[in-house]
DNA sequence: CTGAAAGCGCTAACAA
DNA sequence: TTGTTAGCGCTTTCAG
């Protein structure tokens, strides 16, 4: 109490004078109140302090301390963002949408890849509980049912993709697989396919079930019986891509086309393909799904369905930001629509003996 | 104080009862003191306390508060990671690295991507400053000035590739360039090509210029003079690639072959190449940089020299915890090497017309 | 070896 | 409108 008045003494790098909130009041000869108050912008502040306040803020450099913030607030300002694996080009675009629109409204966010890993879940969820994240945003297109019990059980609100749980607190985003897988069927149909195989993702995962399931459909629709043995189970990478189509080689006969549940998978099937000798699209078509940044320079570009990352991640925060900025809400918005378009590019066209046929027809 | 010793009155679901250390502490029944240093692995516990507490704990699913712990204690226990932009695939491995080895020791890890955006870039250190990193790894491969000033001020530790300031705190990340590049340079000469070009990175990046050198340096070794011409500057993205590809085929005569400053140029010249109706490796040669996952299927698979984004991640952290840990320890190392392979694929043939000459060589 | 108590930097009543 | 003060959940002396 001896040195209260000691102002600007200014001793020339002797303590390394913590910056905290005194640091500035005292600089500004107000309370710490008035600085809080000041930095967060508190309507009944006075423009003249505040005026003085900030200056001295911008002067000395001043942060607030998150940590004290969130401490006593209770509220961290971070969302958590689960995905499966970083390493998937899918997912880095739907994170920096993410980091988008969360660090526009000053939210940090807590990235964590599961990698399909049982024990990383679990260290995920204990990471995000210790950093009291105010929401997460499970963005694995499979449901991680151990999430839910520590999660839901201290009322972190969650986003979901496809499907979870119906509890206060968690949101879905709905994408619409069928609009786009349709049109790409329709497209290869169109263009006289009927030998049309599909690889999936996991089975495991709802999303590689619904894919899966909007391909048989929509082959229906068009009056193809869809075969079993052109339905294989990749696993959303690359290998698994090459893996499956080795698969579908074996077959007799080969499918003319092929339909993948994700791009990394098409990108696969592509340099199978080549492997093998065979032209894309002259003698087997491929489409992939995702429309990730690199399928428009693949060889060649790659005909896909588009489903954006950044939908998905904006979305994602509105619902996890309407949760928390209105908790008890009448029952703001649960479901947030997402859209899934056929992409055309060089990765498709018709077969080659149908093309012959197609002369004929046209002639008759 | 009227109810200190209301222990387990245990209502049912009243209160959503705060789930924090005192709550252990009252149904372990031990003070919170021990509760921490139960959590803390403080060696002095009575082993028999230490596992009431830890069941009481795993009873009820406590997590400490990161929080408090951290505005105590003065420790985030979070390193900050800044990286160019996650959409290219190198990142995404790197941090994926970092993830790993961060959360293995504790740590939370705050990524941020620049997106060579100068106004990013301030946000990105408030950012950091406000939630009190303990140390910044800046893998953007190209110092970014500003970064500076404010995070050095701070003494916060800081670790950078090739290049930084030479100063207490910051270590740097050596990447031998030199070593892949010559490689390369040397592969494509013992195939016989002697028109050979290199696209590079951002020229204002340190990274991108020691490519440079290290390209012209080992031409030279080899017996060649490199053409200004055939030394374009790119920006080490997949249009960046396409475009400079667009340039060299522009000149007469054209390279033979083309080293590229990253993978993701490399892929670009590759689908340029393709669309120019040209056939790698019989018409030209192409050689990638980094080696990212999807290089090896590329078409043809790329040969391309490998900078593993495990090593700098890992590098990265040991050299920021290095300085958190043992903060004026005798000169910590303060460099730290990392090296540079070629990686033989398809994409590298010996050019047409001088196979033919080979073959009379030979006959010679 | 254990507990009581003093803060870490900040926000949010409550007074003035 | 501004200042005073009591914590937020935890770690860490300092006594016992």
């Amino acid at each position: 109490m001896v040195e209260k008045k000691a102002k600007s003494k200014n001793h020339k790098a002797e303590t390394p004078e913590r910056m905290d909130i005194r640091t500035i009041a005292r600089a500004a000869n107000v309370s710490i109140a008035t600085v809080s108050r000041t930095i967060n912008r508190v309507a009944t502040v006075n423009p003249t302090m505040a005026k003085r306040v900030w200056d001295v803020i911008g002067e000395l450099d001043y942060f607030p301390n998150t940590q004290a913030r969130a401490l006593v607030s209770g509220r961290s300002k971070i969302f958590g963002l689960i995905i499966s694996e970083i390493t998937n080009p899918f997912f880095p675009e739907l994170l920096q949408g993410f980091e988008d629109v969360a660090v526009e409204n000053g939210y940090e966010i807590l990235v964590s890849s599961t990698n399909y890993d049982t024990s990383r879940m679990y260290q995920c969820i204990r990471r995000m509980i210790e950093r009291k994240v105010e929401g997460v945003a499970i963005m694995t297109f499979g449901i991680e049912a151990p999430l839910l019990d520590q999660l839901a059980k201290r009322n972190v609100p969650l986003v979901f993709i496809d499907v979870g749980p119906q509890s206060p607190g968690v949101s879905v985003l709905k994408v619409d697989y069928h609009h786009g897988i349709r049109q790409g069927v329709q497209h290869l149909a169109a263009l006289n396919h009927k030998d049309i195989a599909f690889i999936s993702g996991p089975l495991n995962l709802h999303s590689a079930q619904s894919r899966t399931a909007a391909f048989t459909y929509s082959l229906k629709e068009c009056g193809i019986t869809p075969s079993p043995k052109w339905i294989i189970e990749g696993d959303h990478t690359l290998d698994g891509g090459i893996a499956a189509m080795e698969k579908l080689l074996a077959t007799n006969p080969q499918p003319t086309a092929v339909m993948c549940s994700n791009d990394m998978t098409a990108i696969g099937v592509l340099h199978k393909l080549n492997r093998a000798g065979l032209r894309v699209p002259d003698d087997i078509s491929v489409i992939g799904f995702d429309d990730i940044h690199i399928a428009q320079v693949t060889i060649p570009p790659l005909t896909t369905v588009r489903m954006s990352g950044f939908s998905l991640a904006r979305s994602a925060f509105a619902a996890l930001r309407a949760h928390v900025e209105n908790p008890e809400a009448s029952t703001p918005q649960r479901e947030y629509p997402i859209q899934t378009d056929l992409i055309v590019r060089e990765s498709t066209g018709s077969p080659r003996n149908t093309r012959a046929q197609k002369s004929k027809r046209r002639r008759q």
